[in-house]
RNA sequence: GGAGAGAUGGCGGAGUGGACGAACGCGCCGGAUUGCUAAUCCGGUGUACCCGGUUACGGGUACCGAGGGUUCGAAUCCCUCUCUCUCCGCCA
């Protein structure tokens, strides 16, 4: 298991996850079923995050999640309109079913009565269309309110406005100091010969590069190295498609939100992914699993595309923020459990902290304070890499865990041992991110000459070579 | 890019206006039978929401790709959209 200090994180410590109330409801062991969201008729609407019974029974966790993660939503009008909503079906249903054995006692009366009962019941026809207009107005404005609600953050997030208030967990190793005038990993890309930012520029536009040489063949290394790492714990390694549907992103909840971050297809309606946590996670949207088949983990490679809008200016030099990637990522579905997923989440940061403490590279552990989380985690812990040319901790990893947020939203259930169909929980974290780990491995491992040690783990996957040199 | 076919329950597959939440088969669950397994027989078996009851539960509504329309009544008729598949062409 972890390194050195694995101890001393948050512990295992939780609040219970308030649920809501749920009616039982006999079913079908094991079975694998494939059901579609339908739109309305009170059955389950894409884009709703929280449960509306957990908003009605919880009110007062969801203002304080709303002000914690300094998310707007109007709590208040949504409790009033789901009122209004639940007395609407209730007397539409009503109404309906009358309207329904009325219409089967036409369907027995002789041909010639038909037409003056048939006259009757228009008008009751008429008023259901009314009531039934009325509940798709209050749907209507319920649902952009309920898209507002953020996931409730644990009790362990910290409070804070911004990435300035995460709270550090543990450090591992020391940041490398030098006893000569360090190299950035610009200048160590370009006189090794092994990145061309400035051609990339060129021809690909800003935030783009050509790894070359070594360069091209160690982020090859460290993302297969990372991959057969967690082979080796279990994960069902996966190559994802890059182009995703609106549904996969989502379901995952980078849409709706993430359209200025997101490439999008012009003459498809497909995304490409920024992640590939939105295909893995998405991977059995719309099923029954059985509860044999969980937890799900899954380590996916793919490359990333990412706009960076609205970050002109900043983190322009090198490989730091770029608009395509290649990363290695891990993604576990599990059991509607907190305190499995909690542990699970504790799991798959250790699982990348064993990669980075094998690349011999110091980090920090950050809890993420909640104005700097995103709307659907429940917490986050970055995994932050010492860079010696910005002199600072740098993030390179992500661990989320998200509750049953985006399984709701994806429509991933299971059955537990009383058949009852359940909305899964679902976590991801990088495992390696690769151009942005190259920064670190090329500055901390960098000589007085100019050249650069491979990392021992990485050598089998370079053919043994030891050492980048300076092209002559 | 051209031509065509289709979308029904866990799966296969019926169903062209009322008795259809949906035949039949398979699967699955419970029971019977059986030395064990297999086979056979009987029964059960979708999801969501609302209402009622502390619970096993009961009542109602919705859902046959999605949205809209016609009708007293729609899986079935009409319109729009989406998706999937097959063949040909092109292509890594």
């Amino acid at each position: 298991m972890g390194g050195p200090q694995r101890r001393g994180g948050p512990g295992l410590s939780h609040r219970p996850y308030p649920l809501p109330s749920r009616r039982a409801r006999s079913g079908r062991p094991r079975a694998v079923s494939r059901t579609r969201a339908t739109a309305r008729g009170g059955s389950r609407e894409r884009g709703i995050m929280l449960d509306i019974r957990l908003i009605r029974d919880n009110a007062d966790a969801v203002r304080d999640a709303c002000r914690r993660k300094r998310i707007d939503a109007d709590v208040d009008k949504i409790l009033e309109l789901d009122q209004t909503l639940r007395e609407q079906k209730t007397a539409f249903d009503a109404k309906r079913g009358e309207q329904n054995k009325r219409s089967k006692e036409i369907g027995k009366l002789p041909p010639e009565e038909r037409a003056a009962a048939a006259a009757d019941v228009k008008a009751l026809a008429e008023e259901i269309k009314e009531l039934d207009n009325a509940v798709k107005d209050t749907e209507t404005a319920l649902r952009p309110l309920l898209m507002q609600v953020p996931n409730l953050p644990s009790d362990d997030v910290p409070d804070g406005a911004d990435d300035s208030e995460n709270v550090e967990l543990r450090a591992w190793g020391t940041p490398k100091t030098f006893d000569f005038e360090p190299k950035d990993h610009v200048e160590l890309g370009t006189s090794l010969d092994i990145l061309d930012i400035e051609r990339a520029t060129r021809i690909a536009g800003s935030r783009t590069y050509f790894l070359k040489n070594e360069g091209a063949l160690l982020e090859l290394a460290v993302l297969r190295f990372a991959l057969d790492h967690m082979i080796a714990k279990g994960f069902s390694p996966m190559l994802v498609p890059h182009l995703v549907r609106t549904e996969a992103m989502e379901g995952t909840a980078y849409l709706p939100g993430g359209e200025e971050q997101a490439y999008r297809t012009v003459k498809d309606e497909s995304w490409l992914i920024g992640t590939a946590e939105v295909p893995l996670t998405s991977y059995r949207m719309d099923e029954i699993l059985g509860e044999d088949e969980l937890p799900m983990k899954t380590v996916g490679l793919s490359q990333c595309y990412r706009r960076e809008a609205g970050t002109y200016g900043k983190d322009t030099r090198g490989l730091y923020r770029i608009h395509q990637f290649q990363k290695v990522e891990q993604v576990i579905v599990c059991r509607a459990d907190d305190e499995e997923s909690l542990r699970w989440h504790h799991e798959i940061l250790a699982n990348s902290e064993q990669v980075m403490q094998a690349l011999g590279l110091a980090y920090r552990i950050v809890n993420v304070c909640s104005g700097d989380l995103g709307r659907p985690q429940v917490q986050k812990f970055d995994i932050e890499t010492w860079m010696p040319g910005r002199d600072a901790y740098g993030e390179t990893h992500s661990a989320s865990r998200f509750h049953d947020f985006q399984a709701r939203r994806l429509n991933i259930r299971y059955r537990g041992e009383d058949k009852k169909p359940r909305f899964c929980h679902t976590l991801n974290n990088t495992v390696v991110a690769s151009p942005r780990v190259l920064i670190p491995l090329l500055e901390c491992y960098q000589q007085k000459d100019g050249s650069v040690v491979v990392p021992e783990v990485l050598r089998p996957y370079m053919g043994g070579q030891e050492l980048i040199e300076p092209k002559a």
